[in-house]
DNA sequence: ATTTATAGTTAACGGATGTTCTATAGAACA
DNA sequence: TGTTCTATAGAACATCCGTTAACTATAAAT
């Protein structure tokens, strides 16, 4: 019988430990911690548990047990997103240098994803999605977009980005913006282009 | 002679070591990468940092430095806030009793205060303020405030509560809008209540 | 039924580590 | 001048800790 519940509660054990404590166990700490009864049980799970790549640990040094999950990530300020300017999205190009300025945020706000990154508003023409100059918005690259989700929309014709609602209606694109006192505008499907995602909002006052 | 570089140098190495490697060094450690000549030395420093409040270790425990410095911070989530209901404004009832729920936040997004709790958004009265039906702000209790700070207003006339920027004028208060386009409202000094500063707004957007 | 992989036990080695003791030197101070 | 405080140096100690080896036990796979 694979017992991978001793595992978990190993997992658990350093948690604790590292939240409790701020640092993580020693081998014969879990031992206790865990009820076992030899440190090279210990050993073994642990062992095999970096082998899952579920913690990480630097041989022959005490304490040095970490867990992979991340609490906080950078994430990467792209530049300043304005009306009339198609926002930078990540490409082969902004990734090489290393971007400026970066935000570190919890994984409470955005979901662990890898492909996050947050753009500074310039000016206050995304009124209309609640977003005011200088807040800053996090995105996420991706491909397509669900109906309902908050996007950037790159409008072909007019030659402007904006952050809108979107809804596939039949034979059109329904924009709605978040405020709901707001009317929707209706697109051809062929004059947009989503450029990504937005995943939240943050607008710092008063620094 | 005082000699407090040394010990901004160690400091500066365990917080390197924590960020680098995601454990703390040890005594032997840091005598190599601060360039000391013997452990005692180090100890030296570490007792000296530890009565300072700067550090804290366990006893006789490896790798159990910590820096007191913190970096995530778990915000209380207190209430809601809506229109026609005065805020929750953390008082002895409302600390005794934990919050059913925490915000964890990074200090990048409030500066290290202590006295900021978050509350929710519910329904779109404060559309004015740019702000959306289940927006998060981070309040600051404070006091007062400053002209042009972001606040929580409670109006006793209207009984209701608003977020404005605060502009005190002579004989009268002006509470401006965050969304330029609107226009601004006056009122008597004696009728508002400031409840609060708002430090950030935070928008998650589809989970 | 046999083999194989996983899990557990016991014991021990050797090095790493926190701590302490003693001694020295310079500066501040009264 | 003597005293005290701080910083430094070297050495030594006792313990803690990661690791390993040899062996047994059990469940799964063949």
């Amino acid at each position: 019988m694979r017992k991978p519940e001793i595992r978990e509660k190993i997992l658990e054990f350093i948690r604790h430990s590292l939240d409790e404590r701020g640092y993580a166990p020693t081998v014969r700490d879990i031992l206790k911690g865990c009820n076992l009864s030899s440190t090279s049980v210990v050993q073994h799970h642990l062992n095999t548990l970096e082998k899952e790549g579920r913690i990480h640990r630097d041989p022959q040094v005490v304490r040095s047990i970490q867990l992979i999950k991340k609490d906080v990530v950078e994430v990467p300020l792209l530049g300043t997103i304005a009306a009339g300017k198609p926002i930078p999205v990540p490409g082969s190009d902004t990734w090489t240098t290393p971007p400026d300025e970066t935000l570190k945020l919890t994984t409470d706000m955005i979901g662990n994803k890898s492909n996050t990154y947050a753009l500074k508003i310039k000016g206050t023409s995304m009124l209309d999605a609640l977003i005011d100059d200088g807040d800053i918005v996090l995105m996420e690259a991706v491909p397509t977009a669900e109906n309902g989700q908050m996007v950037a929309v790159w409008l072909k014709d007019e030659q402007e980005v904006t952050l809108k609602k979107i809804y596939r209606e039949p034979g059109r694109i329904r924009l709605q913006p978040a405020n709901k006192q707001m009317k929707p505008i209706y697109v051809k499907p062929q004059n947009i282009e989503v450029q990504g995602k937005v995943v939240a909002v943050l607008r710092r006052l008063g620094r």
